[in-house]
DNA sequence: GAAAGTGATGCGAGCTGATTGCAATTGCAG
DNA sequence: CTGCAATTGCAATCAGCTCGCATCACTTTC
């Protein structure tokens, strides 16, 4: 699949980097190389912790400090670009903000598996009627066993 | 609402607390003061944080250490006694295992409201269905907007 | 009911993951 | 190209929990 193709389909990388940016900038941010670079390593991957994202970041930059990264990565999330998701216990994971899909976790081998938000929409919609609380498959996975562990 | 009639519904406090011990002393677990103290505890409250617990052991107890408190909890659940969620940010919560219900947190006034697990129920059984995989409603509550919020 | 042996405890140090105060630096409007 | 507030690097600090070790006390055995 060539980088073209697939922004033909959806956004590519360097669109939704700029997009990214572009936000920032208009909530009267700066856009630091260091900014840049993070949201450029968030952009291109799954999900990352906040260290795996130090580590890609400073390949290029060594002179971004973790601290900036955390500090950016609030920022973005404050903004609605990104957001972090609990795994299990361990470090939370950043990926883009509107992610279509949900992850699933085996309790017994870790295994992540991504399932879209669609599959939840009936318990959604019921648990909205019953109880007027309107479930976001926000922040945490949904623990479980998977196929091979049972 | 008194604890004979209680009891005549579902197990009270004092016979759920004897049939905890009793599994962990079948398990070759000692029994002392502080664990006993624990249990009860975990036994009569809805959901607490470790801290939680620590305070309410040591009005009793004040020697119990909180080391001992992570660790009695730590045996518990992996005898299946009991069991911890995490309701957002901040320390994990602590309960009796197969607990019937979970737990809905509204992410914007942090409310807490108990449903029971059955309204997963439809979703359950299509996620394992499609995917194999068994949602156990464990180890997270689940985020979204309560009505008060929206 | 005393002794022995092993599991549990108190205590402090240490761990991971993340946050914060502050002085120095830098992006960017004018 | 200057001014200055936003951002950064750095180190200290935090929350929540875990661990090593010497001591203690449940439980079994006699």
């Amino acid at each position: 699949m060539s980088a073209t193709s697939a922004e033909a389909a959806q956004p590519g990388v360097s669109s939704t980097l700029e997009l990214l940016l572009g936000e920032l900038r208009r909530r009267g941010q700066r856009i630091t190389t260091g900014r840049r670079a993070i949201a450029e390593v968030v952009v291109a991957a799954e999900d990352l912790s906040a260290e795996e994202i130090v580590n890609r970041v400073q390949r290029d930059h060594p002179d971004v400090h973790p601290s900036t990264v955390y500090r950016t990565l609030e920022t973005l999330e404050e903004a609605g670009l990104v957001e972090h998701v609990h795994l299990g216990h361990g470090p939370a994971r950043w990926q883009l903000a509107n992610n279509p899909s949900h992850h699933l976790v085996c309790e017994s081998c870790g295994t992540v598996q991504l399932v879209g938000r669609e599959w939840f929409d009936e318990a959604r919609s019921r648990i909205e009627a019953e109880f007027g609380f309107a479930i976001a498959l926000h922040h945490f996975a949904t623990v479980g066993r998977c196929a091979r562990c049972r």
